[in-house]
Parts: structure tokens; C-alpha cells; sequence
RNA sequence: CGGGGCGUAGCGCAGUUGGUAGCGCGUCUGCUUUGGGAGCAGAAGGUCGCGGGUUCAAAUCCCGCCGCCCCGACCA
């Protein structure tokens, strides 16, 4: 095609992509589109689709196009020079896995739908992979046998699998996608905990220098496994699937999941219990706006049926929302529902004026949020219709259940910790890092003979990272109303030329000289040669979000002159000497890569 | 899996009471333009999501299915 490539300077070799020509935007492939497609609604999809980086397959599976392709691949080089820094080995491993080997785990039973199976010509049993701690562990247990091979972390950049209920929000939640996932392997629990601390301290140096400008790191639900420690890495984002609480000095970090507040309940005189009439009110707000009262004066009842199908009685005072993740973390079921009115009438309640007063606990289970239980004077369900209690006191009127923190922590309640109001943030989960322990390897078999000679279980982590993901994270953080601003580390090309009045002879002189001196110098340039009018080849460049813009045109080169603009700077531009250009973006492109310059 | 919405050209959309499909953007050709998505002239591009039914006639009415999006549930 005759695109001019030349030999980079050897000392910029070093950030340049491997055989990543510079390009002519008349041949790049892939369209900017006027309008976005109506279904592709927050910042991240809407210029994702508009820019031409990637396209949609299926729901939830994306073709990347060169630009998209680019800025994933800058990504992954960060992250594997990171990965490489705390001791990784990079591997790649199967997407397509026998059913077998996760027999021998216990997952392919534990796992639900999100595992795509499906059998091959001979009808074994296969599975296309959603992680890989089985692929690893059958790696380590016949590579890694002897103490002496430890530590070790093995990391792939590879395809994932899951099949998602709801993809969403264009790249942040899809069904295929490629994750760089890490497992370390260890001889002591100590070594994991010091080694984890290391990869704690490499994935804020990733999200850093991908150019992430709000990202934090949480402790994060653990489910089931119990006792095990891990880390979610936030990408604060409006729309973010998970709800983040940050006390205002950062000291306090959770998500919804697992946040509790320091919020204390007061106790005062308990009144006598009293009923009073309350026609067709049903709901807090109802019960609340007929006796005058605010809804923390109030008791909430709320139903749930548990995996096992027992009915579970879940008191919270009537201004909280029971914290469901909370509630099945504590009664350790994986599924909990809401239930319906025979459901809640088969244990004697009524429903709208639930009253745990009158409740046989071999039906169900009661828990009873603090929020309840620690308050007095409550306005409870009478358990028959159309009337309610006043002076409702937990430990007076009732004093079996059990009492726990099930609430959903608001915005503004005081941090446990500081006591400060918790600020809440929507986050998107860019990496996720977590001690495993032992469940796969004792499962599996890893063993390693120690000093003595005898036979042991490694101890496992595992670390994850979503590479398109995080692509669409740093476009959500940095983006203005005409496209993505990227930063220098992962932008597509460092500088655009753009050619203006490109018919012009003198003008196509000196931009496909600039065009050529750039290259030469090592920068890695995307050159408009289109000849459009000026408000087009902007706003396609807008789109395209190449931190350095050189603009080559009559007026400006006839003073000896190249307009420069930043990308982030709006609208302002500024004239450079001709002769200087090439210099002067060398060494901006060096300087925003944040190393020194060679 | 529950609730809502949408499937007509690459993208955005219109299509009335059923009469054999159109607009804008984009694409191609020519000319004129050239600093924030230009103008004129011409052209290409459609199983109207799929299947069945009603009818002389279906994008339009009826039945079934599929796909896509949003909200919720679920998420090692």
C-alpha cells in the first residue's frame, strides 16, 4: 500500500508497538459514525461504536477494529511489564476445557449457567472457560513439585467465556472477553499474604499507568469461601454496576455488599404497647404518612424463601432496605427470593401487618436487623388487617430471632471506622485479587515435597484483570462531549496529522514530509490524508482522541507555521516553527509516557 | 427468570384506512467547495427479523417463534 513505513529511532524502539505501522486514515478500517445506535446509551458504548473500535457480533460479543485493537494491545503490554515485575510467567492456556478436569474440582456441579457446556464429535463432555484455576493447577502439579520451584506466578492474556445473563453497557459487561488472569503458587499462607500485598501494590501501579483517574481498591464480599481475603479494584464511574462507600479520607472502603455504617440506635423509655386502627395502610410509607410519623419510627418486615424453601422473617427499622448479599452471606444459602403472600401466610402472618409477635420459629427464621432491634418505640403490623402496634420494643414485647447487621448502608451514614458521613460512588470492577488458599489444590492434587521431604498442599491466588473492560473505563474517566481523551500510555497513536486543503500541492508537501519526519522520529502517527473539510476531519479526530494534533494548512504554513492542539486543551491552538515540530512532539510524547527521556 | 421497549438500506428514522417501500446521514461518480460534520447533479444499496394464517392484495391485520436493548433477579 506503500505507507512509508521507516525504521523507528532505536531509543523510542522500546514504546513503540511490535510491527505497529504508522497509518494513513483513508485506508484505516473502520467507520466514525454520525449517530450512535439508540440502544448504546452510556459514554463509553456511545464512542466506542461512533469511534469505530469495536463492532457487535452477538449480545454481549464485540469484533475489536484496529483502533480498538491498538489501545487493548497497549493495555496488556503495561500489564504484562507489571506482571513480569512481580516474578510472572506468561503461559496461555486452553479456552476450550474438558469437562473432567472440572469434575475434579467440584465446579462443574457448583457453577451454574454462566458455564457454556457442550459435548464434542465424540460427545465428551467439554466447556469453553471461564477461569482458569483448573487449567493452572493441571499445569503446576506435574511442572511444580518441589519447594525449591517456590513461589511461582504463572498469567495468560486469553479468552474468556461466561454466559451472562445480561450483558450491558457495550464492553463493560460482556459474554466473551479477554481477561489477564494470574495464579500464584506458595509453600506457607505467609508467602501468599506477603506476595498478594506485592500484586496489591502492581495492580495500582496497572490502573495508574493506563491512565485510570479514579480507581480504588475494596475489600470485597467473599461469599461462602469464608476467611478469605480479597480485593475489588473500582473504577468510580456513574455507571458502574457496583455501589462503592468511601469515608471522606479514604481510610474506609467497601462495597454494598459487605459496608456497614457506624450508626448508633438510641433507646429511650419503652411507652405501652398499643394498636391502632390502620385501614388499607400497607407499605412504611403508607403506615407512616397516616399516623404522622416518620419511617424511622417504624418496622419493617420483609420475606424471603431460602434455597432449602424455609421462609425467612427479616426485621429492619421501616428507613433501611435490607441488605440481601448480607442476609444470604449470614443464613449461608446461595439463593434467597422474595416470597409471596401464601408463602408468608403459611407460617400464620399477614401480609402488610407483619407482626413477629405472632410467628412459630419452627416455621421460619427470624433476623432482626440492629436497626430494629436497637431501637424503641416502634410502629409494627398488628398481624391482622388494617391494624398496626405503636411502641413496638425488641427485648420487652419480643426477644427471640436473632440480631444482625443486614441493612444497606446510605449514602451519608457514618463511617465505621471515622465516623465521618460515607460518601456513596458507583464503580465498575476492573481487577479483582484474592487468596484463594487451598480449594483447588487440595481438590486437584497440587502437591510439593517441603525440606523434610514430605508431601504438601500449595496455597493458592488468583488475579484477575479486564482488558476491554478497563478500555471502556478509561473512557467513561476521560471524555468530553466529542469523544474519548486518552491518555498518552494507552492512546491509539501518539500524534494525528491532519491535512487541510490536501489538494494543494505545497500543503500535501509538507504534511507528507511532517508525516515521514514523525515516523523517523519514532512516533507512532496517524496521518488524515482524507482532504476533508476542516469541521469533519476535527470531529473525526475528536473521536478518534489522539492526545497531540499537528493540523498542516495554507494559511498557517505559509507563515512557516504547524497549528498544534491537545486533545484536552478544547479549542485553543497554538502556531509552531515549521522546522521544529518534530522535536518539540518527541519529546511531549516522552514526557507523557513518564519515562525518561533515552 | 420477571417487567418494559424495539426489529423497515451500513447508521438514525418515516411509512396514514391493507394497494406492492421512502427520508436524512454514510457509500460510489462528476463538478463546485475547504477552519468545527459543505453544495449541486447522478448512482448503487431492501428476504420490511423468521415462519404460518386472513385477503384479489400484507411492512401494515391475526397466531407462533427468533433476535436486540433497558430495569430488576443472578454473577467463580
Amino acid at each position: 500500500m506503500g505507507l512509508g513505513w521507516r525504521r523507528p529511532a532505536a531509543e523510542l524502539h522500546y514504546f513503540l508497538l511490535s510491527g505497529a505501522q504508522p497509518m494513513r486514515l483513508s485506508q484505516m478500517v473502520g467507520q466514525r459514525l454520525k449517530d450512535a445506535p439508540r440502544d448504546a446509551q452510556t459514554a463509553s458504548h456511545i464512542f466506542l461504536i461512533r469511534g469505530g473500535y469495536c463492532r457487535p457480533v452477538s449480545t454481549g460479543i464485540y469484533s475489536l477494529l484496529p483502533l480498538g485493537k491498538r489501545i487493548t494491545a497497549k493495555i496488556e503490554r503495561i500489564i504484562r511489564e507489571e506482571m513480569d515485575r512481580v516474578d510472572g510467567q506468561e503461559v496461555l492456556m486452553p479456552v476450550v476445557l474438558p469437562q473432567e478436569l472440572w469434575d475434579e474440582s467440584g465446579r462443574s456441579h457448583t457453577v451454574g449457567q454462566e458455564l457454556l457446556r457442550f459435548k464434542d464429535r465424540n460427545g465428551k463432555a467439554m466447556l469453553l472457560g471461564m477461569t482458569h484455576e483448573e487449567a493452572v493447577v493441571h499445569l503446576t502439579r506435574t511442572e511444580v513439585t518441589s519447594y525449591k520451584q517456590l513461589p511461582c506466578m504463572l498469567y495468560q492474556l486469553q479468552t474468556k467465556y461466561r454466559d451472562e445473563a445480561r450483558p450491558r453497557a457495550g464492553l463493560i459487561r460482556v459474554r466473551e472477553f479477554t481477561m489477564k488472569d494470574a495464579y500464584s503458587f506458595h509453600a506457607t499462607q505467609d508467602c501468599l499474604e506477603r506476595y498478594y500485598q506485592r500484586v496489591h501494590e502492581a495492580y495500582e501501579r496497572i490502573f495508574s499507568r493506563v491512565g485510570l483517574t479514579q480507581c480504588v481498591s475494596i475489600q470485597s464480599d467473599t461469599g461462602m469461601m469464608g476467611g478469605k481475603v480479597s480485593h475489588e479494584f473500582m473504577a468510580v464511574a456513574e455507571c458502574g454496576e457496583d455501589t462503592i462507600y468511601i469515608s471522606p479520607d479514604g481510610r474506609y472502603k467497601a462495597n454494598k455488599e459487605i459496608a456497614t455504617s457506624g450508626l448508633a440506635f438510641t433507646k429511650d423509655a419503652p411507652l405501652p404497647l398499643e394498636e391502632v386502627a390502620t385501614p388499607g395502610k400497607t407499605s412504611i410509607e403508607e403506615v407512616a404518612a397516616f399516623l404522622g410519623v416518620a419511617p424511622e419510627h417504624t418496622g419493617k418486615a420483609v420475606f424471603f424463601v431460602d434455597a432449602a424453601g424455609k421462609l425467612i422473617f427479616a426485621c429492619i427499622r421501616g428507613d433501611f432496605e435490607v441488605n440481601e448479599t448480607k442476609l444470604r452471606n449470614l443464613l449461608k444459602t446461595k439463593e434467597l427470593k422474595y416470597a409471596n403472600d401464601e408463602q408468608i401466610r403459611a407460617v400464620g402472618v399477614e401480609p402488610g401487618y407483619a407482626s413477629v409477635l405472632a410467628v412459630d420459629e419452627k416455621k421460619c427464621r427470624i433476623v432482626l436487623d440492629r436497626s430494629f432491634a436497637e431501637s424503641s418505640n416502634l410502629i409494627v403490623g398488628a398481624n391482622k388487617p388494617d391494624a398496626h402496634l405503636k411502641n413496638f420494643n425488641y427485648g420487652r414485647d419480643f426477644t427471640g430471632g436473632e440480631v444482625a447487621d443486614i441493612g444497606t448502608v446510605r449514602a451519608g451514614d457514618p463511617c465505621p471506622v471515622t465516623g465521618q458521613p460515607l460518601q456513596m460512588l458507583r464503580g465498575i470492577e476492573v481487577g479483582n485479587i484474592f487468596q484463594l488458599g487451598t480449594t483447588y489444590t487440595t481438590s486437584m492434587g497440587c502437591n510439593f515435597l517441603d525440606q523434610n521431604g514430605k508431601s504438601q498442599v500449595m496455597i493458592m491466588g488468583c488475579y484477575g484483570i479486564g482488558i476491554g473492560r478497563t478500555m471502556a473505563s478509561v473512557m467513561e474517566q476521560r471524555h468530553d462531549q466529542y469523544g474519548p481523551i486518552w491518555p498518552m500510555s494507552i492512546a491509539p497513536y501518539q500524534v494525528h496529522l491532519v491535512a487541510l486543503n490536501f489538494n494543494q500541492p505545497e500543503v500535501k508537501e509538507a504534511a507528507e514530509k511532517l508525516y515521514a519526519d514523525l515516523q523517523a522520529a519514532g512516533i507512532e502517527v496517524l496521518f488524515d490524508d482524507r482532504g476533508e473539510k476542516a469541521g469533519f476531519a476535527f470531529a473525526d479526530a475528536d473521536l478518534i482522541g489522539v492526545p497531540l494534533r499537528l493540523i498542516v494548512a495554507p494559511k498557517s504554513l505559509a507563515l512557516g507555521k504547524i497549528e498544534f492542539k491537545r486533545r484536552d486543551g478544547g479549542r485553543n491552538s497554538e502556531l509552531l516553527d515549521q522546522a521544529g515540530v518534530v522535536a518539540q512532539m518527541r519529546e511531549l510524547v516522552i514526557a507523557e509516557l513518564q519515562v525518561p527521556a533515552p
